[in-house]
DNA sequence: CCAGCATCCGTCATCGATGACGGGTGAACC
DNA sequence: GGTTCACCCGTCATCGATGACGGATGCTGG
C-alpha cells in the first residue's frame, strides 16, 4: 500500500521555484499570462512529480465537483441499467463522474440519497422515478442542485421522456395493419404515466382503424413485473384471454409481461402467433430468445440517459432549453410472435 | 432553483452563541464533553437552520470521502449490474456512496477512471476485470487507494471470486449423473481464469465418472457473448455438435452461449433435451424464458459484490483478512434443457 | 483564602486548492 | 534619467469543515 504523500501544488511550486499561484495559472489558464520560462519549469516539475490536483480541494475552492448523481430504482432492471450507461456516455466525455444510488423499493431511501447528494455537492442529479419523486426533488431544490427527471412529467421540473403515446400508437398500428380487430392491452399499474399514454396511443390507433375500444380488453396487470417475475403476470394475462369473444392480439406493457401472455396462452392451448399475436415493449434479452421470439418496440433507454446527461450538463453551462425532451421510440422489431389473425390467412 | 446559501457550521455557531468548534464537538462527539445547555442550543440551532455538514469540506479536513469507486466493464451485462448492486448493498448501509465507472471496451478508459478515482480521493475501489487490470491497479496503488479485484486472481491483491472449479465440477456432475458419457464444453476465451477453472472442474467430474476427456469436445467459442450477441456463439456451438460421435450434452460457459447451442441444435434438427442436454451458467432472464427453459448454475453476482463491498470496508477499518475470498455457487437450477441421454430412457 | 485541578469551550493551524489584488520589474518614451 | 505603463508573479483571504491546544472558569480541599 503506497503511503507516500501525494505531491501537492505547493510541492510543485517549490520545485519549480515559483509561487503556488503560478502553478494554478499554468494549469488552469489563469487570468494573467505566465512567462514562458516559468511556465516550462512548472510543467517539468508537474511531470517529474507526477502531480495532479486534488479534486476534493478543488471542489471546495471552486464550486463544482464534476460529479452527477443518479438515483434509480434498481440496476437489476436492464432498462435502468442501460439508462445509467447512457448518462455515463454523456457525462464521462466531459470528465464528469457518476454517483449511482439504487433505491430498490426501500421507502424513503430516495430521499436519504438526495440528502447525501446535497451534502456531497454533486453538480446535478438525474432522477429515475422512485416512490416519492416530489419530495425528493424538493430536497434537491432546497440544496440548490439542479435535477432532471426521467420518464415522469413533474410540473416545473426538467423532464426527459419517450413519446409513449406514439409508442402505443405504433405498436397498436402494427396489429391493426395485420388485420386484427380484437386487440387487448395489458397495462402496468405502477408506471402509470407511460402506461396511460401508451393507452391513448392504443385508442388512437384503434379509432383510426375504425375499431371500438372494448374496456373488457384492457387490464391493469398485477404488480409490476420487474426484471424477473413473470409468474404474477400470467394470471392477469389469463383474464384477458378468457374474455369472450377472445382477443386475437395482445399488446403487453413490456416484454416480460408479453412472455407471461405467451405462457398463459400456452396453458390454454393457444398457439402464438397462429391463434394469438403478442407484442411487447423494451427489446429485452428474454424476448429475443423466448419461444416464439417476441415482436417488440425497443425502449430507447440508453438514448434517454444520454439525453438526460446532456441536458444536465447544458443546464450547468447555463443554456436554457425546453422543459420537456421527448424522444421517439426506435423502429419496431418484428419477430415471430405477431402475424395476421387466423381467419385472414390462406 | 434555490439559491440561498446553505447554512455553514459557523452560522450554526453564531445562532447558538457558541464557537464553531463546539458545533463540531456536539455533532461528531469531540474529544471533550460539552455542557448540556450549550449542547441543546447547538442542537436547536441545527434543527432550525436545517444544517448538515458539507461533505466536501469534511473530506478535505478529515481524510475520508466516504465513497467507493467501482470500475466495471459494462452495466448492460446483468451480471455486472447485479454485482454493482451487491456492492451498493454492503456500503450504503454504512452511508458510503458509490461512484460507478463503466469502461465498455474502451481501451485505457479503465486507467483514466482509476486516475480520476485517485484525484477524487475515493476511499477504496472495486475493480471488475477490464482490459488491463495490472496497470490500473498500480495507478490506484500509487495513489494510496486500496482496491479489491473481483473475479480475477491478481497476485498481491485482495480478490473476491466464485469457486469456479467447483462450479465446473457441479455442472458436469449433474450431466454425468444423468448418465451422459459424451459431454462437450463450450468455454469462453475472454474470461480465461473462470473458464479455465471450470474446465478443471469439468475434468475432475469426468474422471470421477470414469470418463475420458476428449479434446475434440472442448471448444473455446468465438468472441465473448456479452449480453446480447448469440449469433456468434451459434457457429462455435455448431462445430461442437458436428463432432463424431456427437456429444449428448453441452456445458456452455454462460446462458447466452447455451442458448446459442440450443439454436445450433435446432438448426441441425436435434431436439433439446431429447437428443441433446444443454446447461449454462448465470441464471439469466433469457435462459428462464427460452425454449426449452434452461438448466443453469446461477452465478452469485450480487453476493460477490456484497462480499467485495464488505471487504473494502473491512480493509478501511484496518481489519486484516485472507487475501482471497472464494464464494460458492448457489444450487443448480434444474429446468427443462437437461435430461438423461436418449438411450437410457424408457 | 488561595492553590490546584477538572471541566468546558474558544482560538487557530490545517487540509489543498482558487484567484483577486497589488507590488515589483523593466522597457519605452519624453 | 525619470515617469509611466505593461506585464508578471507573489501574497493572502477564502471555501467549510476538523480537532489539538491551551486559557478561563468554578469548585474543592487544605
Amino acid at each position: 500500500m503506497a503511503s507516500v504523500r501525494r505531491p501537492t501544488r505547493d510541492d510543485v511550486a517549490k520545485r519549480a521555484g515559483v509561487s503556488s499561484a503560478v502553478v494554478s495559472y499554468v494549469l488552469n489558464g489563469g487570468p494573467k499570462p505566465v512567462g514562458e520560462d516559468k511556465r516550462q519549469r512548472v510543467l517539468i516539475a508537474v511531470r517529474e512529480l507526477g502531480y495532479y490536483p486534488n479534486e476534493i480541494a478543488r471542489s471546495l475552492a471552486g464550486q463544482a465537483t464534476r460529479s452527477i448523481g443518479v438515483i434509480t430504482p434498481t440496476l437489476v432492471n436492464p432498462v435502468w441499467a442501460k439508462l445509467t450507461m447512457g448518462i455515463s456516455d454523456a457525462i464521462s466525455a466531459q470528465e464528469y463522474l457518476m454517483i449511482v444510488c439504487d433505491v430498490e423499493d426501500q421507502p424513503d431511501l430516495d430521499q436519504r440519497y438526495a440528502q447525501m447528494m446535497v451534502a456531497k455537492q454533486v453538480d446535478g442529479v438525474v432522477l429515475v422515478p422512485t416512490s416519492n419523486t416530489p419530495s425528493t426533488l424538493s430536497i434537491l431544490d432546497r440544496g440548490g442542485i439542479p435535477a432532471i427527471v426521467v420518464e415522469q412529467d413533474v410540473s416545473d421540473s426538467a423532464c426527459v421522456l419517450v413519446d409513449a403515446l406514439d409508442s402505443g400508437y405504433r405498436v397498436t398500428r402494427h396489429l391493426t395493419e395485420l388485420g386484427h380487430k380484437r386487440i387487448a392491452m395489458l397495462r402496468e399499474r405502477r408506471s402509470s404515466l407511460d402506461s396511460w399514454k401508451r393507452y391513448l396511443g392504443y385508442e388512437q390507433a384503434l379509432r383510426e382503424a375504425g375499431l371500438e375500444v372494448d374496456p373488457a380488453l384492457v387490464d391493469d396487470g398485477a404488480a409490476s413485473v420487474d426484471g424477473s417475475v413473470v409468474e404474477g403476470g400470467i394470471v392477469a394475462a389469463g383474464a384477458l384471454l378468457d374474455v369472450d369473444p377472445r382477443p386475437t392480439a395482445v399488446f403487453a406493457h413490456n416484454d416480460l409481461m408479453a412472455i407471461a401472455v405467451i405462457q398463459a396462452a400456452r396453458q390454454r392451448g393457444l398457439r402464438v402467433p397462429d391463434d394469438l399475436s403478442v407484442i411487447g415493449v423494451d427489446d429485452a434479452d428474454a424476448g429475443r430468445y423466448c419461444d416464439p421470439p417476441l415482436t417488440t418496440l425497443p425502449f430507447p433507454a440508453r438514448e434517454l440517459g444520454r439525453e438526460a446527461g446532456t441536458r444536465i450538463l447544458a443546464e450547468l453551462a447555463g443554456e436554457v432549453r425546453e422543459r420537456l425532451s421527448v424522444l421517439p421510440s426506435p423502429a419496431l422489431v418484428v419477430r415471430e410472435s405477431t402475424a395476421s389473425p387466423h381467419h385472414l390467412r390462406v
